[in-house]
RNA sequence: CGGGCUGUAGUAUAACGGUAGUACGAGACGUUUGGGACGUUUUAGUCCCGGUUCGAAUCCGGGCAGCCCGACCA
């Protein structure tokens, strides 16, 4: 892509209302345009990486036998009744009628939508387990917006339920899942702790939050490094020593970028999901879930992964692979990288060209920093008097000089990495 | 939802109750080109409604919006 024509206005200043370091670097970048608060726009930029860490989670949910479906975002009233949670759920449900006067809520999770299409399939334990999930819009009536995308009233995300004959099974899916959500951190560059925590108004009767330790975070945890053990402090209040080992615990702020709950028969219990087991028996399905925000995931990732001149983007969720910038305005230089460029494109590569005239060498290598390309190649008569190209890490101080006929073979070898 | 703060060009900031100004940005032209260039020039603003006043960005009332703390969450 020619960054001549990408739709981003990349700004010197973050508005001033932005106070954590993922929200003014998103809107520096613009990557993301607030419309009002806690409800943003994605932009091509920010999009892009959206998307890179939706196709993550999905492969991973596709990897523990997960089937994609999409339930609906409108949810009528009448499921909401059956578990009681039209009234009780918190944040409130943004609610409307329709043109007939019926009730609806704007799905903020769907426990009860999609207890109710699965109890009318399941009928056998020969149907069961069950693993579905979504990648989808929620709305949360929160009382409160915070730090960009860290907490907002509508963002995407993924869903996974898993229905059970026993609870044996389901835990060892909880189990399986968790260790999805790990690969699926650590392909975001995150390192994240899961931690014991308070099942909320999912409920159930036991969960596990996936913390990344920030200090722009709204939790506080209680980490033992000597056994690992985690746990969130409302749970374990202000425990000092480590209910494992007996060492002292160290308080962390974090992020709580995803959830997974053991549900057991809460949902299924009053929906009356229930199955008919192998002695004839009836009993009702045994269920998890498992949440992981989507955008909130993308701005944690920026607050574990930045440095004083912008984003450094692990290069799984980079809006792009190659960043090629060719410096000084000659017509040579000119006439080199767009060759560059082309062959790039041929070669499938994902590059953004810094085609861009009218900016200084200084102002594009400031920008390029900002939005984070892992790898950056830069063309000028300096490198083209040895018939090269500069290639430069993000993450990298050292730049050197790769000669043009080898440059495919170096950055496939980078793409691998 | 409780408490607090703030609303002036796209952004950041000035203006005693008396001509809305500056910088950056954006546009045009020219000169520049290895770390956020330079000159000339153009552009654009007092959140909304009401009140006080000869006169309101400024004082008062009410809305609305945004942010922060609390609570809650992915």
């Amino acid at each position: 892509m020619r960054q001549s024509e990408l739709f981003a206005k990349i700004k010197k200043e973050a508005p001033k209302d932005a106070e954590s370091i993922s929200h003014k670097y998103l809107a520096r970048g613009d990557f993301i345009d607030q419309a009002a608060s806690g409800i943003y726009s994605f932009l091509p930029l920010g999009w892009r990486v959206h998307k890179k860490i939706e196709n993550i989670i999905r492969q991973e949910m596709l990897s523990v036998g997960g089937q994609e479906i999409f339930l609906p975002v409108l949810t009528p009233k009448k499921f909401w009744l059956e578990t009681g949670r039209w009234q009780t759920i918190d944040p409130p449900l943004f609610k409307f009628k329709d043109r007939h006067g019926s009730e609806l809520a704007l799905g903020p999770t769907h426990e009860e939508i999609i207890t109710d299409l699965v109890r009318r399939r399941v009928k056998s334990y020969r149907d069961l387990p069950l693993y579905l999930f979504q990648i989808q819009d929620k709305f949360r009536n929160e009382m409160r917006a915070t730090g960009g995308l860290l907490r907002v009233r509508e963002f995407i995300m993924k869903d996974l339920y898993s229905f059970h004959q026993s609870p044996k099974d389901a835990k060892e899916f909880y189990e399986k899942v968790k260790k999805a959500y790990l690969r699926i951190f650590k392909r975001c560059g995150l390192n994240p702790v899961a931690v014991e925590a308070d099942p909320g108004t999912i409920g159930g009767e036991m969960s596990h939050e996936f913390m990344v330790l920030s200090e722009t975070g709204e939790d506080k945890v209680l980490v033992c490094k000597k056994c690992g053990f985690a746990g969130n402090i409302e749970k374990f209040q202000d425990i000092k020593i480590c209910p494992k080992c007996q060492s002292n615990l160290e308080k962390f702020s974090a992020i709580e970028s995803a959830h997974a709950f053991y549900l057991g028969t809460k949902y299924s219990s009053p929906m009356v999901a229930n199955f008919i087991d192998k002695k004839g028996g009836q009993n009702p399905v045994i269920m998890g879930c498992y949440g992981i925000g989507l955008g909130r995931l993308m701005a944690t990732i920026i607050e574990a992964n930045h440095d004083q001149r912008g984003i450094v983007w692990p290069i799984e969720v980079a809006p792009f692979a190659l960043h090629l910038i060719p410096v000084g305005g000659s017509a040579k230089v000119t006439a080199a990288t767009d060759k560059i460029y082309d062959s790039l494109k041929k070669a499938a590569m994902d590059v953004l060209y810094d085609d861009r005239v009218e900016k200084t060498p200084g102002e594009k290598f400031a920008e390029a920093d900002l939005i984070g390309i892992p790898t950056r190649l830069v063309v000028s008569e300096k490198t083209l008097e040895k018939n090269s190209v500069e290639i430069k890490k993000r993450n990298e101080q050292k730049t050197r000089l790769v000669r043009l006929a080898k440059l495919s073979n170096q950055l496939l070898s980078l793409a691998k990495q």
